[in-house]
This record gives C-alpha cells, sequence and structure tokens, in this order.
DNA sequence: GATCGCTCTTGTGTATACAGAAACCGCAAT
DNA sequence: ATTGCGGTTTCTGTATACACAAGAGCGATC
C-alpha cells in the first residue's frame, strides 16, 4: 500500500505518464474515485496537471489492471465490486495464495519466517494498542506476503498474486474489520509460519485455504453487516 | 491462435492502436519477432504504418501482458523464455488451471461436457490423420478450454487463465510435441472431461494436476531434445 | 403533441512537432 | 593501447492540433 496520493518528493521525476497512474490508482484504491464513476480524458488530465497522451497511458495500465473499463463512446468508468465479485475474486486469491505458500514451504529457507514468527507471536498485544498497533499489525502482513513473495522465486506467480492484492485493497476498505477476527487471523498466520517452517507444504496449504476461507466469511459478513445499518 | 498475421477484413473498421497490439502479438507469439529482439518505436511505426502515437497504447499492452519489457533508454524488447520460465509458468497454470476444473466440476452443468466427451474419445482416431488431424485435435482442446472457462463463471480466474495462456503458446512453438504424447495427452483430458461430468471436483483436480505435470515433463523433454540435436 | 431529423457540441483517435535525455563515436591525453 | 571527455545523433516523453464519430438539443413537420 505504498501508492498512497501523499508520494512525497524521492529521487527521480517520475514521467506524467507515471505519475497519472500512480494518482489514479491510488485514488480508486482509496474510494475517493468511486466504482461506476465516469471519467473523461481532458477533464482528469486537466485535474492531474498531464497532457492528454500520459494520461491515455496512465488509463491503459488501469484498465489492464481491471481497475477501470473503457465504455463506448464515452471515457471510462472505475469498475465496481459486487458481493459476487468478491467470492470470485477469492477463488482466484485462494488457488495463488495456496500454490505460493506451497512453493514457499517446499523451498525450506526458514530463516525470514523465524524472524516473522516472532513478530506474530506477540501480535495480539499489538492489536490491544488501537488503532496504531492495528497499523502495525497490517504492516506485519505485509512483511509476510514480501517474504513469502521471496521464497516464492516465480516472477508469474507473484504477478498474479499482486493484481489480486489491489482488487483486496479495494475490497478492505469497504469492510471494517472486527477486532475479533484479527486475532484469528494473527493465530492462522502463525499458523501458515510454522508450517513454511518446519517445510510441511502441505499443512501449509492446508492453513492457508482454511485462512482464506475464514477471511472471506468475514468480510462477506462485515459487508452484510455495513449495508443492513 | 486466433491472431494470425493474416487478419482478413472483418466488419468493425479496426483501431489503428488495436491492429498495431494484435500484429505485434501475433508476431511475437509466432516467432517472427524471436525473444531479445530489440524494436523501435519509429521503426516499428512505420513497419506497421501507424504513428507512435497508437504503437506506444500497443507496447503498454504488450508490457502489461508480460510478452515485451521496456528498456532503460533504448525502446523495447520481446521476452525471452527461458527453461527455468517454463516451469514457473507451469507452477501458476497448475494453480490456475487446478482451481478452474475444480470450480467446474462443481458447478455442476454437465451438458456441453457430454460433446466433448464424444469427441474426446475419437482423439486417437484424430491423431492417425496427420497434420490436419492435430490441427483439428488442437481445436478440440480449445473448446475444452472454452468448456471449461464458461463452467468457472469467473471473470478473475479465466483472465488469470488466458494471460497464461498466451506465454504457453510461445512456448508451444519452441517444442515440437511427439505423437505418442498426444495420444497419452488425449487420455488425460477424457479423465478429466469424465470428472467434471460425475462432479467429482477432487477427481478433476488430481487429474489436472498429474495432466500438467506429465506435460511440464513432455515440453522440458522436447526443448532439451531440440537443443541436442 | 409527438416524432423525426438536423445541427452543434463534445470527446475520442491519430498524427506530428518539439524538447530533453541517453548512447555512440571520435579525439585526445596519459 | 586505453581511458576519459565532449559533440553529435537518435530516440523517447510530452504537448498540441486536427479529424471523425457519437449524443444531445432544438426545431420543423406530420
Amino acid at each position: 500500500m505504498y501508492t498512497e496520493t501523499a508520494m512525497v518528493g524521492l529521487g527521480a521525476p517520475l514521467r506524467a505518464s507515471e505519475r497519472a497512474y500512480r494518482q489514479l490508482r491510488g485514488e480508486i484504491l482509496n474510494g475517493l474515485l468511486a466504482p461506476g464513476a465516469a471519467l473523461l480524458e481532458v477533464e482528469q488530465a486537466e485535474r492531474i496537471g498531464v497532457s492528454r497522451t500520459p494520461l491515455r497511458e496512465a488509463v491503459a495500465r488501469l484498465i489492464a489492471d481491471g481497475l477501470v473499463v473503457g465504455r463506448r463512446g464515452r471515457g471510462f468508468e472505475v469498475t465496481d465490486i459486487s458481493v459476487d465479485s468478491i467470492s470470485e475474486l477469492y477463488e482466484l486469491r485462494q488457488a495463488l495464495e495456496v500454490q505460493a505458500i506451497r512453493l514457499a514451504a517446499t523451498r525450506r529457507d526458514p530463516a525470514p519466517f523465524l524472524e516473522l514468527r516472532d513478530a506474530f507471536v506477540t501480535a495480539p498485544e499489538l492489536l490491544d494498542q488501537g488503532d496504531i498497533g492495528v497499523h502495525r499489525y497490517y504492516v506485519l502482513i505485509d512483511e509476510l506476503e514480501d517474504a513469502v513473495d521471496a521464497a516464492v522465486e516465480n516472477p508469474f506467480l507473484v504477478g498474479a498474486l499482486r493484481a489480486v492484492r489491489t482488487h483486496l485493497a479495494r475490497i478492505r476498505r469497504l469492510a471494517r474489520r472486527n477486532p475479533l477476527r484479527l486475532r484469528a487471523a494473527a493465530a492462522e498466520h502463525l499458523l501458515i509460519i510454522d508450517a513454511i517452517i518446519a517445510g510441511d507444504p502441505s499443512l501449509a496449504a492446508h492453513a492457508t485455504h482454511i485462512h482464506l476461507h475464514q477471511s472471506l466469511l468475514s468480510v462477506l459478513a462485515a459487508i452484510e453487516e455495513d449495508s443492513e445499518q
């Protein structure tokens, strides 16, 4: 989630198309650009402060990411998120994560996971520390994902996973997570990490399967709850 | 493989960017543009007969497809295919196909697969009829893939599968398949189809797993053989 | 009053012109 | 002979101008 709107000045002077891409992507992920929002080339180009050419390139990338769809004659539109699409995304996610975890457990380089294990053991305490603790917990999950990606050593698989995570970021915004679920999730993550360290691909895979099953249930429940209020 | 270089005039007058995309994509898949080939914007734009703007859009899509990588200062380059990358692609493919087949078997609409079953039963005879038969066999596989895609009803998963198949098309060109393998593959496909018809997701998944395992072995063996000659 | 058609507006698709950056070549100096 | 430096060239990145297509609004006619 490093593509926040606030991309403070870093070394390289970004290309205009890259700036436009990051800004639009960030705004879609943040919900600032709501699903279904109709966007026009000229309008957006002016707003972001780039010309139409780089903006079109940015939009093309967003379409490839599945965050945006082109419309017949009239500009483009932010894709919307239905409950059905969440379940569908999780069907893909399950396939990818299970495979990734299985491979990570097979590759057997426990070192980075031993560190993460320590962190996840203390995760429940973290979750007692309010918003800042929750945020640090999410950072921990990011680190776990990075460690898995590195262990998998498979650009194709990691690429597909990154695409899924992009969509997940939007979904997380929809459903506020409840603290009990986070605590349970931490325990599930710990089991997965232990399975990787133990070099037990089958256990790791099944633990991941279950984790994602619970995660989907929790997300769907949270959305249903929100929509009732 | 419907993106041959010969895209004869069909109804809609294609946009220039679309034409450029299809032509380049076709040429990369055909091997006409070899892996590692360095391409320049102006050069390609002239060759295809479009301006630089739509060509850049086409290249952007190819980069998103993973068929092309941009180079620092000097144009772009067709991605190359290493033996390692083939194994990696199959790691992703396995995850996706197993999940897709599992879902297809779960959804339980046997109708389209009953037809395919008949076709695959007679596949061995087809393979005795030389190149034309082999071609018809490949068409059959395409139809099976389409039937699975339709049964899965999951845009995310199907999208990921399509991306994998794009890369597979390039790999198939590298390794001429031997007839014995094709015959064995037909039997494996038949088992998968039967499992879907029977509504047995677990059997379908395991059959797919094995099929892909054998397929990878065959491809790697064929490449090794070719490189020895 | 409703419907058909025309025009005017707006927005995309494409080409081209211009600016900045990076690589290549040659020259010279060590 | 090799290496460092500068000029030149080429290529990308961006902006803008133009053409064409689709829609909306308005008027005229039935």
